[in-house]
DNA sequence: TTATATTTTGGATAATTATACAAAGAAAAA
DNA sequence: TTTTTCTTTGTATAATTATCCAAAATATAA
């Protein structure tokens, strides 16, 4: 999906760069031959939950909501590259198989992540289960963390 | 001094409302007698390093920067509010004396507002030496400081 | 496939926020 | 005190962001 990507992108740029202009985003993903306007972008920032942040040194700067959520899905990265094994998808259900000990940590990291699409998640030693909203949401949520498998 | 109350107004209006426009601040100063206009509460929300967060159910909000902020000021105010005993300006230091084995935590609490005026801080067991940019800033250091043993 | 529903997007603009400038106010100096 | 300097504020407006609406794209159903 062409929107993930760019979201994904944007999530990059304002670590990167020190952003205070949602033009200036356009232009940086334009850069990368992703084309959009403003107003996507703005809702891209909403659904991001990024914000606008008061530097410290006056002036402005795009930051990620909280370092928490970041950390958050830095650790479910790492721990997904390490101890990913094979993963099924059903209905509304993700399931994910992980070498053992893995499952109560990635199943809390994935909550952290407060995904709309997930309505929740639980884990035993090497299982995670993975309930989204709705079968859609469930194939979005399979692309979102497969994407950090790689 | 007028801006500081203000400010603290705003912070607390902030925490209590769901707020989503300047405009709303200003309203909501004004039943507290406070009249400002939207360009000085742009003003205060840029000091207070506020953010308005998407919220997660849609809408927006405006949010202290980080809990951790807010955190360290309310165990602050517990701790001098328990602690304190007295203290004295002398040009651009201002000195605490606490019960004894208060000193390090204070010292560590005032580092962590980051406040734009402080230089830094240090405590031995049951005093805190904080010092401020220049004899002015002190002053302001110290009406902050009192306030909150208050 | 074609038709239908859903999602995503851009254009235009409304809504909101930030700031230049000048004036008022407060502090410091004389 | 008066004068000078620094800070704070409002007005007006520039700059930026959010959203309405319609079109395009995408997915789902038939």
């Amino acid at each position: 999906m062409r929107k993930f990507e760019r979201q994904k992108a944007i999530r990059k740029l304002i670590q990167q760069y020190s952003i205070d202009r949602q033009e200036d985003i356009v232009k940086l993903l334009q850069e990368q031959a992703i084309k959009v306007t403003q107003a996507t972008v703005s809702r891209d920032v909403k659904e991001l939950q990024l914000v606008k942040l008061p530097a410290p040194n006056g002036g402005y700067q795009y930051s990620l909501p909280a370092e928490k959520k970041l950390n958050a899905e830095k650790k479910l990265k790492k721990t997904l590259h390490d101890a990913y094994l094979s993963s099924r998808l059903h209905e509304s259900f993700f399931l994910i198989k992980l070498l053992p000990g893995n499952g109560p940590a990635v199943a809390s990291l994935i909550d952290q992540l407060k995904v709309k699409e997930i309505f929740g998640s639980l884990g035993d030693d090497d299982t995670v289960l993975v309930i989204a909203q709705d079968p859609r949401a469930a194939k979005e949520v399979q692309r979102m963390l497969l994407e950090m498998v790689s």
